[in-house]
DNA sequence: ATGGGGGCCTGCCGGC
DNA sequence: TGCCGGCAGGCCCCCA
């Protein structure tokens, strides 16, 4: 579910509630999402402060005094709701245990930290701090989107001598990390181009315009709290806004929304995945 | 080596 | 109203 702009809001949702504050009681329901939980996790994180908030690409990474950090990804489905504080928030998070509430995180400054994943794609892992770059999961990702790392060279680099479609190359974690795939339809889009074209035959100046693009399109949902369809929360169980600044993305036989473009919008299927792209502006 | 497809899970929506 | 098939934002792994 989730992609960057979702995972960066729920961290900015989080912080209020953990930054600062020693974890006094941690519970999981069941021994693991995707992977197994790590050995004795609730235990190990009882009694740490948390120390950092932050993110790599789509995961969440929770910095403890204990030296190791919590990595949270979100999967399809995985939502982490903030409840129990005296906060102006109207959608007050339920209190009450709700199905598919696999971990939960008492806060010494009274919130209750819920992660709630009905798919169980998401995963949890606790690794030490000063090695998180060799965690199998975080080793191999690429820029961060967002970074100065990411530009029109590295791109260029990255896409070089590849036949895939350059769909399924932005969706490809070493490229760009962070791109999921309504975003990578929504850059494309932005960007002008035919999400079947060769990655390896993207000229020049299309590449500059795809840095930008997904630099633009990120930077937007961010700003809006991320998007949602079916499932997507903020901590605070409200929805996502950005959604509704979808150009392409689920607007299948709906006009394009180019200025002057008579094009409707196409879906196609590609490595089991929906592409939505207008055939006139990305051509 | 690289690209494509299957599988992991559950929920929801549309169609009959 | 009820059931069933199809589909869903991620990611790993296997196969060709």
């Amino acid at each position: 579910m989730p992609e960057l702009p979702e995972v960066e809001t729920v961290r900015r949702g989080l912080s209020p509630a953990m930054l600062e504050q020693h974890i006094l009681a941690a519970e999981t329901r069941r021994d693991g999402l995707r992977f197994p939980f790590p050995v004795n996790m609730a235990a190990r994180l009882t009694g740490s402060r948390v120390t950092a908030i932050g993110r790599r690409a789509k995961y969440l990474l929770v910095g403890l005094d204990s030296a190791q950090t919590l990595i949270v990804h979100l999967g399809m489905s995985g939502r982490m709701l903030v409840s129990g504080l005296p906060t102006a928030s109207f959608v007050a998070a339920s209190t009450v245990p709700q199905k598919h509430d696999h971990v939960v995180l008492t806060m010494s400054g009274g919130a209750r930290i819920t992660f709630n994943d009905a798919r169980r794609f998401g995963m949890m892992d606790l690794w030490p701090s000063a090695d998180l770059s060799r965690h199998p999961l975080l080793a191999s990702l690429g820029p961060e989107p967002l970074g100065n790392d990411f530009n029109a060279p590295a791109l260029a680099s990255a896409l070089a001598g590849r036949q895939t479609p350059v769909k399924a190359a932005l969706l490809d974690q070493t490229v760009v990390a962070g791109l999921g795939n309504i975003y990578v339809c929504e850059a494309l889009f932005r960007a002008g181009i035919d999400p079947r074209q060769k990655s390896g035959s993207i000229p020049p100046d299309r590449i500059d315009a795809l840095v930008q693009a997904i630099r633009s399109v990120l930077a937007e949902a961010i700003e809006a709290g991320g998007s949602s369809l079916r499932d997507h929360r903020q901590t605070n169980g409200e929805l996502g806004y950005f959604q509704h600044g979808f150009a392409v993305y689920g607007r299948e036989g709906e006009p394009c929304l180019t200025p002057g473009c008579p094009a409707t919008i196409l879906r196609i299927v590609r490595a089991g995945r929906s592409t939505f792209f207008c055939p006139d502006c990305q051509a």
